[in-house]
DNA sequence: TTCCAGGTGCATA
DNA sequence: TATGCACATGGA
């Protein structure tokens, strides 16, 4: 996909694998609206970006472009991936339906926190506790706030985080903020999958569906299978002759399955199968 | 009222 | 190793 970067923006050229709507809305991110304008603002960290419609594609308007690139994946060449992922027949429609996805190279502590509040949790409440988050405790930028660095979230108690929304998780957050910070995330990029999963495991409110998140929407591991709920569903319906398996056995199958690309296929069977089709 | 949501922790066998 | 249950909260 052919994009160009200026000073305060990119412009994208082509929509079939740049969709707005489809990379905010799969669930993969919660910090995100819709304007009044019909157009979608992302927030990151204490930065934003504003995404609107061109007649030959999209552009992104942020005060450093450089991180949305990054973020946005736009080095990937997603045209060779859904390639790649169309040699199943269960990604086929899936894939149509939700083209233009693309994962999302998300900053790691903001991740680790989201993704903790959002177990056993749906998607409206989790933008709202997170909100919540952004307005208690983050930084006031021009019209939004910044999402809470772990030192500012370190004042928190837990019955502020409960005073969030976050029920029975703040003792998790509360807890995860004092055993890691930016810096340590940034030091396990080195390591690999299993060990990084194992390290994430380890921490408070962190199971195996909630590293996977934190794997594939931060440290950008395509070779992780996220199960939840709606993935369970998806077993089922296309796996109809396996039944009863634990979660921990359908993530074995499908990252068997689909190796190095079980994040993607991931993501469009999870966009899919919450559309309701 | 019960079920469900991008599940996890903990006790028990 | 695996199974079962409790856990906050609010919308359907």
């Amino acid at each position: 996909m052919e994009y160009k970067i200026s000073k305060n923006k990119i412009q994208i050229f082509g929509k079939e694998d740049f969709s707005p709507e489809h990379i905010l809305e799969c669930g993969q991110i919660f910090s995100y609206e819709k304007a009044a304008g019909g157009h979608y603002v992302v927030f990151s960290t204490d930065k934003k970006a504003e995404i609107f419609e061109t007649e030959t594609g999209y552009e992104i308007v942020a005060e450093n472009p450089t991180y949305f690139e990054s973020f946005f994946d736009l080095q990937t060449d997603y045209a060779a991936l859904k390639a790649g992922l169309l040699r199943y027949e269960i990604l086929k429609e899936p894939i149509k339906f939700g083209h233009g996805i693309r994962i999302l190279k998300q900053d790691l502590f903001e991740t680790l926190i989201s993704f903790i509040v959002s177990a056993n949790n749906n998607i409206k409440r989790i933008q709202l506790i997170l909100n919540r988050m952004r307005e208690k405790f983050g930084t006031k930028m021009s019209g939004y706030y910044a999402f809470p660095t772990r030192k500012q979230l370190l004042a928190a108690t837990e019955e502020d985080f409960s005073a969030l929304g976050a029920g029975y998780r703040s003792k998790y957050l509360f807890k995860v903020l004092r055993h890691v910070n930016e810096d340590v995330l940034q030091d396990w990029q080195i390591l690999s999958t299993k060990s990084l999963r194992e390290k994430l495991i380890s921490l408070a409110g962190v199971g195996p569906k909630v590293a996977d998140c934190v794997l594939l929407f931060g440290f950008g591991r395509g070779d992780v299978f996220p199960v939840d709920t709606w993935i369970e569903k998806m077993y089922l319906r296309f796996y109809p002759a396996e039944k009863n398996l634990s979660r921990e056995k359908i993530r074995f199958n499908l990252t068997d399955e689909f190796g190095l690309l079980s994040g993607y296929a991931q993501q469009y069977l999870f966009f899919f199968m919450r559309s309701g089709l």
